[in-house]
DNA sequence: CAAATGTCAGTGGTACTGAGATGA
DNA sequence: CTCATCTCAGTATCACTGACATTT
């Protein structure tokens, strides 16, 4: 996925589309904060998975590795993978499919459960993640423009929605 | 796409990740905020098209049937679409497409630029849009936790990146 | 036995590249 | 002629359903 060309139009297309919305529908604030969520989330995988492909990286793959290169002994079973990022135990199973095909992870039986399989990092895949990871800090994740501030009050505001949404428990 | 089930961890996977980033790379605001981002699209994804199956819509289709709906006689060039809505021309083709199939909307040529093509919205699409709506609106968007404030804030806050990557200029 | 774990096959949606037809 | 518009073929990625084998 390339980054977005500048479209640089002379207004906001949100924001226009918000004005009409009002007009005809009544309150529009809600549709253009998920519109705009919607936006910026496709412009920053745009952005990060331009930087992660010369490390043969998408981002998903990327979250795989840096959850694995963090656990105490760079393995984990694919259950809890799926857990800690959210998503789907099919898309588990294809995430690191690919990853053990760039011999980045390698899969084993898991010694504790014999119905598990534990996803395990190899050393090319700490080497791969860390060289990722200077890149993607180097571009500051893509939100170079937002303070320290503005970037804890985006994650706070957000968090409000991970939580109704059942994500975790509120503490 | 179902809505995620609710995960229920008793601790913010997010949160935690960035705790042990910052202890290894140094500061994880960026990535926690960045993170979060794509989780929120996804949650949000998830309902917005779980509240449209039921119209055999989806959100990009949706999106398209509003603005056509807006237009000042139901029907846009081709190319205007995919500006307003900032997608691929290809996935342009690929929306309207499956919209015309549905006889939400039809195509016809453009008179003034033999060249294009118009999407015009059909009596049924203007129909269909307007209860999809009315469910939409019953459901806030899926931001019935924020308030009007808060809502207003983080598009404030998310249109700082738009304009950065160039989606339009800033006024 | 029921429940959990993981995989596989298949479907549907999105985003893109590259090529090509057509017309401004 | 060049450029813009649109479509098509093909690729990659992702999320999901339903079915299944295996083990707890």
């Amino acid at each position: 996925m390339a980054v977005p060309k500048p479209l640089d139009l002379p207004f906001d297309p949100i924001a226009r589309a918000a004005q009409t919305w009002e007009a005809r529908f009544g309150d529009a604030k809600a549709m253009a904060a998920v519109t705009a969520i919607m936006r910026v989330q496709q412009i920053l995988l745009a952005q990060l998975d331009a930087l992660l492909r010369p490390h043969g990286l998408t981002f998903a793959r990327y979250e795989a590795l840096v959850l694995l290169s963090f656990s105490r002994d760079g393995a984990l079973p694919m259950r809890l993978i799926g857990e800690r990022l959210m998503v789907h135990p099919t898309s588990v199973t294809n995430t690191i499919d690919r990853l053990e095909q760039q011999k980045l992870v390698v899969r084993r039986p898991n010694p504790r459960d014999g119905r598990g399989t534990l996803a395990e990092i190899t050393e090319d895949g700490r080497a791969v993640m860390q060289r990722a990871t200077d890149d993607l800090m180097k571009a500051e994740f893509g939100m170079g423009g937002f303070s320290p501030q503005q970037l804890e009050d985006m994650f706070g505001l957000l968090r409000g929605l991970r939580v109704a949404a059942g994500d975790f428990k509120d503490s």
